[in-house]
DNA sequence: ACCAAAATTAAGGTAAAAGTAAGGCAGGCG
DNA sequence: CGCCTGCCTTACTTTTACCTTAATTTTGGT
């Protein structure tokens, strides 16, 4: 199963500072590759090469306006779309509700909000039957469970406790738990900014957590590398 | 599945005159089946009982907090959950957000926005199926399945992993199934720059890549050689 | 039958990743 | 306030999996 965190998120705006800062805030939230457009033209390319899981559009746009650009994009594919809006005028978030906007949010507006209301709906959308808040976190590769709730790793020997990196390192694998993820995806969902000389720290993680959860660590079963490509959590065990 | 249209909405308030004002809206629009609660204790007996299929609530409740309530009831069932807050907190509204609800109405409120937020908050939770969310990137040829997530290749022998220049050789070559794809076409894209002496190194990559997906490697039935022009992935099996 | 194009094979090179150890920094505690 | 402990980062060496090369053989079209 692919999670939410994989999505790709395309935003249309002409405005290239509020490009830039929903760009910013998204990336910061860490789930989120973002396309960007500011225009409806460019809004089409990119929703055909790319296949966004998700829209954001400004009301307003250039060479057109966006309720005419979700109708059209809606009948491509029906992902959620969130409409930004400059104005808070009634009539238009009525409009934009009433044909079947996910969402309707009006600038400024706060930066964690936009991140809640958009995981909110993407989780919804897409793991509508998986909701279960509080339930248990556990991940079980063989014979070691990992609780990411305690962050505590349970293997034959005994417990041992993941460090807060390892935590979101491996929590990242999970949630794309058999699909390949890159380093760079990896890093991005770890820290904050850009990590420089990261290939190496990244790897010494990598290191530990083997460490963690590997019988053999030199030759791991399920925190496996895919060479030039990322690493890869093993859905079943490994031969 | 239920639709939308019978559902049952539990709404959570303190105040009689917001109850009423809730349930007529909604009894307007005639999509819901409205039961309605004073505080948290009769909410969890209607809960219980009449299983509703949404839940609007108040944050500020008379023997106890909303979120709380929220985080209660979803745990018994998870099922979409609004607030609807007196005052427009930010604070709260992103507390609210964060623990998960669907979403987080202000009063006083426009009767057709909480309508429309309503139900488009139904319509993408229980008809998630119209979506067709990060579909699984996935060729199949025959016996052969190779998901370009993970990176393996099912066959009925076993699984095989794809290195990353086989890897962005097959998905070229996939992106073009049925048309012939040069081989400069073919190297420009699985190569930064030119490759030197190509000729050659792109025919052992397409022979480790028959030997990863074909039956007979000498005797390739979905990658095919084009003489003089290239190569081509055949969509069905070739004979 | 001839020739060019493509396939095959195996060996060697190379960059990516692993491994190792030491230094740095922050948070907790006396 | 300063030491200590645990975690993170950096720098460097070693290993290895993948890629490339090159030399030979096979294939298919004319």
């Amino acid at each position: 199963m692919k999670t939410i965190f994989e999505s790709k998120l395309l935003v249309v705006d002409d405005e290239p500072e509020i490009l830039i800062m929903v760009k910013k805030i998204l990336n910061q939230a860490g789930y989120f590759q973002v396309v960007t457009a500011e225009n409806c033209q460019q809004a089409r390319d990119f929703f055909d090469s790319e296949k966004p899981q998700c829209v954001i559009l400004d009301v307003m746009l250039p060479d057109g306006d966006g309720f005419s650009l979700m109708q059209e994009l809606r009948r491509k594919a029906n992902v959620p779309m969130l409409f930004l809006s400059a104005r808070d005028e009634d009539e238009n978030r009525l409009l934009g509700l009433g044909l079947g906007a996910d969402d309707y949010i009006t600038k400024p507006f706060l930066p964690r909000e936009l991140v809640l209301r958009l995981s909110g709906i993407l989780r919804r959308v897409y793991q509508p039957m998986l909701l279960q808040p509080n339930r248990e976190e556990c991940l079980i590769l063989g014979a070691v469970t990992i609780n990411f709730n305690s962050g505590i790793v349970k293997t034959g020997a005994g417990e041992k406790t993941l460090t807060a990196k390892e935590h979101a390192l491996l929590k990242k694998l999970w949630e794309n738990q058999g699909n390949i993820v890159t380093a760079d995806s990896l890093c991005r969902s770890a820290w904050d900014d850009d990590l420089y000389g990261y290939e190496n720290t990244l790897m010494v993680h990598i290191r530990r957590l083997r460490e963690k959860i590997e019988a053999d660590p030199s030759k791991p079963q399920y925190l496996l590398t895919i060479r030039g490509m990322g690493y890869k959590l093993a859905k079943e065990r490994n031969r």
